[in-house]
DNA sequence: CTCTTTGTTTCTCG
DNA sequence: GCGAGAAACAAAGA
C-alpha cells in the first residue's frame, strides 16, 4: 500500500529540512530486532553485527524501496503493506508495531514500524542484490513517452498487471495504477501492445501526474496502513465503487484483475 | 472461523 | 519462452 509517493515522502522527512533532524551522518551504535523475519538478508544476528558502527551517508528511494548507502555497504527497507520509518529521540516510547530500531550515537534513533510484519530489511555490499531487477523510475528523465511506448509494445499483457510489475516500471501499486489508468482513459484489461501511440502518451502523462500529485499531497492515508498524507481526498476511482465518476457521472465499478481489486469507470475506460 | 487486504514469488497450464 | 491465472505467503482486523 505504501507506493512511490508514500515512500518518497518518508525519505524526504528522514533527510530533515527546516531544521528537523536528519539521518544523514548518523552513526549506528546498536540495533534491536523485535521480529526476526523482518530481516531478509543476511540473518538477524549478522544484520545487527554488520550495521554496528556504520554511518548513514545518504537516504534515497528506488521504486518502493528505501535505500541508505552506508560508509560500508547498503541498508535497504521495504514496507510492503503497511508501516513507516521514523526518526525520533531515543526517549520516545517504543510502539507495539516497532519491529527494528537503529540506535544512533547521540540522542536519535530510526524505527521501522510495520503492523503486518510483511516489511523487509536488507544489508548488502552490492545494491544490485536488492534493486537490480527493477524497471525504470517513472519520474526520472530516462522514462520518456517513447520508452514507455516501446516497452508496452514488447509485451502482450493486460495493462494493469504489467504496470504493477516492478521489473516493468518501479513504484506503481494498486492505488496509483487504478488512478493513472482512469486519468488516461484506458481500460485495465487492455492488452499492452494494443495501445496506440496517443494512448501510450496519455498513460505516460497520467502516471507522472498522478505520482507527482501523490507526492505533493504527502501520499495517501488509508486506514491504519499509512498515515500523514492527503491524497486519499483526491481519489477519482480507487475505493469509489458505487459512486459517480467525477468526469461523466457513470457509476464506478470494482472488479478483479490479476487477483487484485480494480476500480474503473466503464464509460471513460472502454475495452 | 472466514474473509479481505497488497506486494511479491512461485507454480502450472496452454 | 511467454502470459494468464492461481496459489502461496507474509499477519492482522473486522
Amino acid at each position: 500500500m505504501p507506493e512511490l509517493p508514500e515512500v518518497e515522502t518518508i525519505i524526504r522527512r528522514l533527510k530533515g529540512g527546516g531544521g528537523a533532524p536528519s539521518v544523514l551522518g548518523q552513526k549506528i551504535q546498536t540495533v534491536e530486532v523485535n521480529w526476526a523475519k523482518i530481516i531478509a538478508q543476511p540473518d538477524a544476528s549478522q544484520f545487527k553485527q554488520a550495521l554496528m558502527d556504520k554511518t548513514i551517508i545518504d537516504a534515497r528511494r528506488r521504486g518502493k524501496f528505501m535505500h541508505f548507502p552506508l560508509d560500508e555497504g547498503h541498508l535497504f527497507a521495504h514496507l510492503r503493506m503497511s508501516g513507516d520509518m521514523r526518526l525520533e529521540k531515543k526517549s520516545e516510547p517504543v510502539e507495539p508495531y516497532d519491529r527494528v530500531l537503529l540506535n544512533f550515537l547521540g540522542d536519535q534513533r530510526m524505527v521501522f514500524s510495520n503492523i503486518r510484519k510483511f516489511g523487509r530489511m536488507w544489508y548488502t555490499k552490492d545494491p544490485q542484490d536488492v534493486i537490480g531487477g527493477l524497471g525504470p523510475e517513472p519520474l526520472s528523465e530516462m522514462f520518456t513517452p517513447k520508452l514507455l511506448y516501446v516497452k508496452l509494445q514488447r509485451h502482450s499483457r493486460q495493462i494493469k498487471p504489467l504496470l504493477l510489475d516492478q521489473s516493468f516500471i518501479a513504484g506503481m501499486g494498486n492505488v496509483y495504477t487504478d488512478e493513472a489508468l482512469f486519468r488516461a482513459g484506458i481500460h485495465p484489461l487492455r492488452t499492452s501492445d494494443s495501445l496506440t501511440k496517443a494512448e501510450s502518451e496519455r498513460l505516460h502523462e497520467a502516471i507522472q501526474t498522478i505520482l507527482r500529485e501523490g507526492i505533493r499531497s504527502l501520499g495517501a492515508s488509508i486506514d491504519w496502513i499509512y498515515r500523514g498524507g492527503q491524497f486519499q481526498n483526491y481519489f477519482q476511482v480507487y475505493k469509489r465503487e458505487g459512486s459517480p465518476c467525477p468526469r461523466c457521472g457513470t457509476i464506478v465499478i470494482k472488479t478483479w484483475v490479476g487477483q487484485r481489486g480494480t476500480h474503473f469507470c466503464p464509460n471513460c475506460q472502454k475495452i
